[in-house]
DNA sequence: CCTGAAAACAACAGTAA
DNA sequence: TTACTGTTGTTTTCAGG
């Protein structure tokens, strides 16, 4: 399985900064041809460092109700709970969760109606307490540093080196820290695909 | 002062879910020509509600340092001052600042080197006191639900409505509740520079 | 990963509503 | 002011090496 280059480390950053830059141009200032970027910029997205192509917005200048920040004190175990409880909801643009079973996240509610979105997205008895915030402004600095590519194996946790493996079921990508932990898990996925 | 209207907010729609769409393939899905939605998004551009257009990362796959949330109370008056030095650190990605005088922020540090990172940026007198959690999973869901363009007055603070003005001072868009305002900020801004 | 060709695209001008 | 059409130069993509 392949990393991240230095040369796929610029591209990401050039294309951090301007997204609709062209590959042409990009192709220049790495030293590559334009069509040896586009291959560099699909194989990141196949990696899945790169998810999409977006925008950067300026939502202080849009009103769409209260910019909120909810600070949740998950009850013991269910923080991935309420993580995706609140990463489903149409208001909600930011869900952090900490090591210490925490939910922080980042809304736009109507008015200060943020009870209502708690009740009708998050299971209230996986909840412990909560605060909320008014957000006065905020601010993304979108950056890379050294970033290397090390994920995590699906299987076992560890965090997967050039000697990993990849795999792709059903659209997901998955990874691998050997072919040991690769075959158990799919061999899993698909008994328990059988099964469903 | 023109606001968004519905073909704006469709144009920001798809180019938020894929910011290289072409112009001519939106164009065919507004009901547009393409060279219009060229003019809307540069207009978009001036207005600044589009920032610009990047990239969405999986930094769960990149590996630059530990990801941590920082939730820092700031001495009084001293949030904004704190939310800039923050801002301007190379490892921080996200920054709120909360109504209250507390700056939430998210950063990838080396090892958990958090301290030296607040000691470089910021000035511990602005510090009330700081914690430190470590993100375990963060996720990114940029929507626009049914937003509407309503900036600040830049003199009064009130909201800007259509009613409103927008000038560009060196560079810098300002957005005014009505033509008063207008001349009471140029004026003092024009004092100001003559000044330094 | 390159080159070279074909197709698609963005940007510019001029014009009409 | 906004958007359209037609033109031009770029850019992307695809094939083959």
């Amino acid at each position: 399985m392949r990393g991240l280059d230095d040369t796929d480390r610029e591209i990401v950053r050039l294309l951090l900064a301007d997204s609709r830059r062209p590959f042409s141009d990009i192709a220049e200032e790495v030293g590559l041809s334009a069509p040896a970027v586009s291959d560099r910029v699909d194989r990141l997205r196949e990696m899945g460092v790169v998810r999409g192509f977006t925008l950067d917005l300026d939502r202080s200048l849009l009103r769409s109700g209260v910019p909120v920040l909810l600070e949740i004190d998950a009850e013991p175990g269910r923080a991935t709970a309420v993580r995706d409880a609140l990463a489903g909801a149409d208001a909600v643009e930011h869900v952090f969760r900490t090591a210490d079973g925490r939910v922080t996240a980042t809304a736009t509610v109507p008015q200060t109606e943020v009870t209502e979105l708690l009740d009708t997205h998050v299971d209230l008895a996986d909840v412990d307490g909560y605060e909320v915030r008014l957000v006065a402004d905020s601010e993304w600095s979108p950056g890379l540093g050294t970033a290397e590519f090390a994920p995590e194996c699906a299987e076992c946790g560890n965090t997967v080196d050039e000697e990993g493996e990849r795999t792709v079921l059903d659209g997901d990508t998955y990874y691998f820290c050997c072919g040991s932990c690769e075959s158990r898990f799919v061999e899993r996925y698909e008994s328990l695909k059988e099964g469903a």
